[in-house]
DNA sequence: CGCGGTTTGTCACGCAACTGTCATAGATCC
DNA sequence: GGATCTATGACAGTTGCGTGACAAACCGCG
């Protein structure tokens, strides 16, 4: 929720914990969207009247980051707003004051809408490999590889954040959900990956080693 | 536009048209579910009071025969019908008299959401097999396979996400309507399903598994 | 209400594939 | 040159999957 106002900040806040939602609030423009950038809520409630950046432009920009379901709350009941804020790229528009109720079937509704937050992991391209966490799929040259589940979900957290190194104990952590575990096992599995994807496995070039610290994946 | 009252019907239908769409119109629920079912409207604006069949009802019955937006456009500013209609499976409410622009906003940005040519779920085909949900028909080689219901609605949860893999909890939940379950329940039915949909059912081709993750069907 | 046939869920078993461990060999750094 | 880190082959234990058999539940029908 990005809301200026902190009473009904607060108030709308809580009415929608009551109905189940986590909420999350903030009170600028600014605030929200690094909020949204830094970890997605599944929908957005946004004032239009706000210091700063407006909600119009806030819109556009929650917009140009993804495609979350946004509802306007908004005090003012004016058509060209409505309009223009759903112009912007907002999926509804209410009036202030609203029914919490109200509110909460209009979320529900548009999260019947709401595409399976898909379209951005469907295919992690990089160069002749491409992997497709929903199909469960990985392809080199265009050719289907047939991983092990661990290995799949190896590629995978390690796609997931391409060109960054990623520990031993992360990927035990994430991919094995270990809360510690030997070292020694990530190597293996690496190295078996690396038998699958590398062109020259004892070369890597796409899977690379960083001395001391972990794996990447090359972007 | 599913509406009895003839003037309105005239001048909204009259305005609509100034926007760029075109409008067909029905004075009553049995009329307009009739007409939506022989050439389906990318959008449905119904209004709730109707003689006959009410306004939810006929929400209720668009919504089994497929996901077209709907819009309902009624007289009566009440936060229960608001919640009703959009339970039913309404995508908005507006208030009569409503702004024609904001109609039309509404409409568009309800556009942006719906899923592309989705409404076409008639039939789902993956090469020598076609599937039609509605119908509740599954053809092979052009010819109607007899399916119970369980292996039905397996492939009908397949067919919709073609591609993606579904593991067995999703399965159980989705097609048993369980919350836990036992997975080699999931194994013997897809072994049915083989029987009857692949030409050689110990080398699939069409119902793939994905060791350690589940089953797809093949895109 | 009882009767056939069909459908459904459970189970146990066997095969194949996968996993983690270890020991050894190799690479890299200082 | 020694210390540290990484790669890899082999192996035994485990897991995951497919299947046939079977009994319970269901269903249409007379």
């Amino acid at each position: 929720m990005i809301e200026d106002d902190d009473r009904i900040r607060m108030s709308l806040g809580l009415a929608l914990e009551d109905e189940g939602y986590t909420v999350r609030s903030a009170g600028t423009a600014e605030e929200g969207l690094a909020a949204q950038r830094a970890d997605p809520a599944d929908t957005v409630l946004v004032d239009l009247m706000l210091p700063g950046i407006d909600g119009f432009e806030c819109i556009r920009q929650l917009r140009r980051d993804g495609d979350v379901p946004i509802i306007v709350v908004s005090a003012r009941d004016d058509t060209h707003d409505v309009v223009a804020a759903l112009e912007a790229g907002a999926d509804d528009y209410v009036i202030k004051p609203v029914a919490v109720k109200e509110l909460s079937a209009r979320m529900r509704a548009l999260r019947r809408r709401a595409r399976p937050a898909q379209a951005s992991t469907l295919t992690l391209v990089f160069g002749e490999l491409e992997i497709r966490p929903q199909a469960g799929e990985v392809l080199l040259h265009g050719e289907l590889l047939s991983l092990t589940r661990t290995e799949f979900r190896l590629i995978c957290e390690l796609a997931e954040h391409a060109g960054l190194v990623l520990s031993r104990q992360q990927l035990l952590e994430r991919v094995w959900e270990y809360d510690y575990g030997d070292d020694r096992l990530v190597d293996v599995h690496i190295g078996r990956l690396r038998q699958k994807i590398e062109d020259n496995p004892s070369v890597p070039s796409r899977l690379i080693t960083v001395r001391g610290l972990g794996y990447k994946l090359q972007r």
